[in-house]
RNA sequence: GGGGCCAUAGGGUAGCCUGGUAUCCUACAGGACUGGGGGUCCUGUGACCUGCGUUCAAAUCGCAGUGGCCCCA
């Protein structure tokens, strides 16, 4: 403090430190150039170009996982209030979310139109029209759109926002109630699988019934433990049942020439899963990227000592031997001194990067520096070998510090007051009868949300945190964001 | 839903109390020397959130709006 010059010198360009974690968000989604939040519109914000090429890749590999037996469509993002209002129970849990349009230049609208914020009521119509007969379902499709919901709580950039840029969301039909249950799981196993190539561990849970989509007859759902010890919701697949399909009469002609309602599911996937894979592994450096989805995943230094144009011309070769392989790479050739470069790199989080000066083009190997700190020279011959490797090596070292982290948050309580406890720096496993009574009283006093019933685990017999019943119900619950 | 803090170059800030000339760092542009973990020097560009009010005069005082952040439900 009293040498305000010399602090202020150290502290160019530093992110504050992760334990602060809500100001180094906000601070690295600037600096690593994701999100520009100073679009004039509350809630609303701009995705860098560098930004956008994370989400990009991202993106592609839910489309990659989806695209195999879903097909990609797009509909309209207004809906007009006649359809937005059939079913009941749904605009109940959005009537106070809508945007409406109710001018068409200066003239009123007739029929108002609704900015969707999800797109069931967009949909199911036109489904109606689709669905004729058994041998057109089941049937799955997807859309990644913008969605808009009037949020009046504070907003949070890539986490509750007023305009949701990237809402994948999928839709499917069945014929029975049992198939579109199976969907759910396969839902669910696609997100798992997505969030582990991320590197990314998730909790799954079936919501509480109070906490359900609107319109649902059930919802699991897929949560990030946040480095201040919140969770975050980055994903979610709802069982519809028929409720969609009598409210907008979607029906089938079965193979004993009935007609008969459908089954439905929808499951969602928002830019949270950006927002979770920055805040999970990102660190005081800035970010940190899985290889898979970073938009540049090798960088390459030229250390312009002595024979400077003999040291770009290698690294331009490297760059170029590197391209052919298909790898993301630039040539960071600026006039900024190696190290302005490092952290530079580092900042955007770029998993491998490439020292080439007069040291190594002597000794005919470069300097490779992995992004988690492992530094070492390899030989030009097994370049690409030793890049696949140490990507591959890379990868399982992010997942190993983030499941480390995650695990150490997670604690089994038998009480009220350690769930109080325990939700306060993570996420506390708590015996539930499953009553909606005790659960109320549970979300009351531990004053955390209920994330829902731990989903592929086996628990023990233990009385129920607050009426005592014994038996092997558990609740997760947090402080959600 | 309730409460609090805040708004000055692209980013971070000083100035505001006590009304009059806007400070410093960084970034950016040009140049020179440099270059294996945030280089130095010279020159230059760039700002008082919006509206209304008070006043001879508003970054500064008042009201409203917009936007941002934090805490609690």
């Amino acid at each position: 403090m009293t040498d305000s010059k010399s602090d202020s010198k150290t502290q160019i360009s530093k992110l504050p430190s992760k334990e602060n974690f809500s100001e180094w968000y906000h601070e690295l989604l600037s600096m690593a150039e994701i999100i520009d939040n100073r679009y004039p519109v509350k809630g609303m914000c701009v995705w860098f170009p560098f930004g956008f090429a994370i989400r990009k890749n991202v993106y592609g590999i839910i489309r990659q996982l989806l695209d195999v037996d879903h097909q990609e469509t797009m509909f309209p993002l207004m809906i007009p209030e006649n359809e937005f209002m059939k079913e009941a129970q749904h605009i109940k849990g959005f009537e106070e979310e809508v945007y409406w349009v109710t001018c068409g230049g200066t003239s009123p609208l007739d029929v108002k139109l609704a900015l969707r914020p999800t797109s069931e009521t967009a949909i199911y119509p036109m489904f109606k029209l689709w669905i004729r007969s058994h041998a057109d379902l089941p049937l799955r499709i997807y859309q990644i759109v913008n969605t808009f919901r009037y949020e009046t709580k504070h907003t949070r950039p890539l986490i509750r926002l007023r305009e949701i840029t990237s809402f994948k969301e999928a839709h499917t039909v069945h014929e029975t109630w049992e198939q579109a249950a199976e969907q759910v799981e396969v839902a669910i196993s696609r997100y798992s699988e997505f969030y582990r190539r991320l590197a990314i561990p998730f909790l799954v849970s079936r919501r509480p019934s109070w906490d359900k989509f609107p319109g649902a007859d059930y919802t699991t759902a897929i949560d990030v433990i946040m480095p201040d010890g919140r969770t975050l919701q980055v994903g979610t697949a709802h069982h519809l049942g028929s409720t969609f399909a009598k409210t907008y009469q979607i029906t089938y002609e079965a193979q004993d020439g009935e007609q008969k309602l459908v089954n439905q599911t929808c499951y969602g996937i928002s830019e949270r899963c950006i927002a979770a894979l920055i805040s999970v592994h990102g660190d005081e450096k800035g970010l940190a990227l899985p290889f898979e989805v970073a938009p540049v995943q090798v960088v390459i230094i030229p250390i312009l000592l002595g024979d400077k144009q003999k040291v770009l011309a290698a690294a331009d070769e490297l760059r170029q031997k590197l391209q052919r392989a298909c790898v993301r790479v630039q040539l960071d050739a600026s006039d900024e001194r190696p190290g302005a470069k490092f952290y530079k790199w580092e900042m955007k989080g770029v998993p491998l990067r490439l020292e080439i000066g007069p040291r190594d083009l002597e000794k005919g190997v470069v300097t490779l520096a992995r992004r988690d700190g492992v530094k070492k020279a390899v030989s030009m011959e097994n370049l690409l070998e030793a890049i696949a490797n140490e990507a591959n090596d890379l990868q399982a070292s992010l997942y190993q510090r983030a499941e480390k982290y995650a695990l150490g948050q997670i604690k089994e309580v038998s009480s009220v007051e350690d769930a109080q406890d325990q939700t306060k720096k993570g996420v506390a496993i708590v015996p539930w009868c499953g009553s909606v009574e005790c659960g109320h009283q549970l979300e009351d006093q531990v004053e955390a949300n209920m994330l829902g019933e731990p989903q592929g685990q086996m628990f023990p017999e233990a009385a129920c945190a607050v009426c005592g019943k014994i038996g092997r119900g558990r609740t997760y619950m947090a402080r959600q964001y």
